[in-house]
DNA sequence: TCTGAAAATGGACCTTT
DNA sequence: AAAGGTCCATTTTCAGA
């Protein structure tokens, strides 16, 4: 189980991964051999899934993002299964839910420009039958952007 | 201006952030200190945002992931940066767009518990005048999350 | 690109609860 | 046992030649 000396450090390192561990060590009142155990055993656990560097889509030509749901006509589990595959394996794709509620999924893209969305429009919706409809919406401006778990300490 | 190499170094550590500068040269084809230049200086620029860790919710007591749609009364900027403002500063919104199309916000939220989620929806929409109406799709699976950017190299 | 100093990681081993 | 601390070897980072 997590206890608050893991909470904390979890929250460390969702800020930034490179925090050294003897820098932690200082702010959450251990010793840097107590953090290095801890991170590892996490990582190992699962708990803390991958280190990764963040990049600013919009530097490196992908400044579009935009967001689809889909309605599907089938929810056989098969059929789904090959759905999710596609849109795991399409490198433009940044999220994927499988979600209840008016709509079956929503994907998150990350794209240079309109026409390459279209394409890829074409390519997952167009050419599968099994989408019903899909809705579009264009990101005029990523708010807030991370994949941050709200851990915090019970107490302190 | 990014070369090949900075491309296939960002692919690289937005994989695995934790991959050592000289396994990263190896794998690009560079010199240890070249790599660690260029890291350095795309940091600097802001190509690459940040580093995190990417912890799992459901590991951490966080299993559910809700997505809402929002529509506003007016769209007037000094009211729309009131809301973004309360969106970025709620632990539980991991991302917020600001997006054109049927509504004009799209939130993901990470919760431990629906009542938890009914609790942040009183607060961020019942209690806002400017929030006209709002839609809500629960995850069942999250099948891909990340917020790769998918620069590949030109050539190879 | 190479070399080397400073820093960070992670194991060994002992101590505490 | 389970977890913490100290010490030390190895690896990594990163600056200067």
């Amino acid at each position: 189980m997590l206890d608050n000396f893991d909470i904390k450090l979890l929250g460390e390192i969702q800020q930034d991964a490179q925090t050294s561990q003897s820098e932690l060590a200082t702010r959450v009142n251990l010793s840097p051999a107590a953090v290095n155990r801890r991170l590892r055993k996490m990582a190992a656990e699962g708990v803390i899934d991958r280190y990764t560097a963040i990049v600013a889509p919009e530097k490196v030509g992908y400044p579009l993002t935009v967001i689809c749901t889909i309605e599907v006509e089938s929810e056989q589990i098969d059929v789904l299964d090959v759905m999710k595959r596609s849109f795991e394996l399409c490198p433009q794709i940044q999220q994927c839910y499988y979600v209840a509620g008016e709509w079956d999924f929503v994907l998150i893209f990350s794209v240079r420009h309109m026409d390459e969305f279209n394409l890829l429009t074409r390519k997952l919706f167009f050419s599968n039958d099994n989408v019903k409809r899909f809705k579009t919406l264009v990101s005029m401006n990523r708010v807030k952007v991370g994949l941050q778990v709200p851990v915090a300490a019970s107490d302190e």
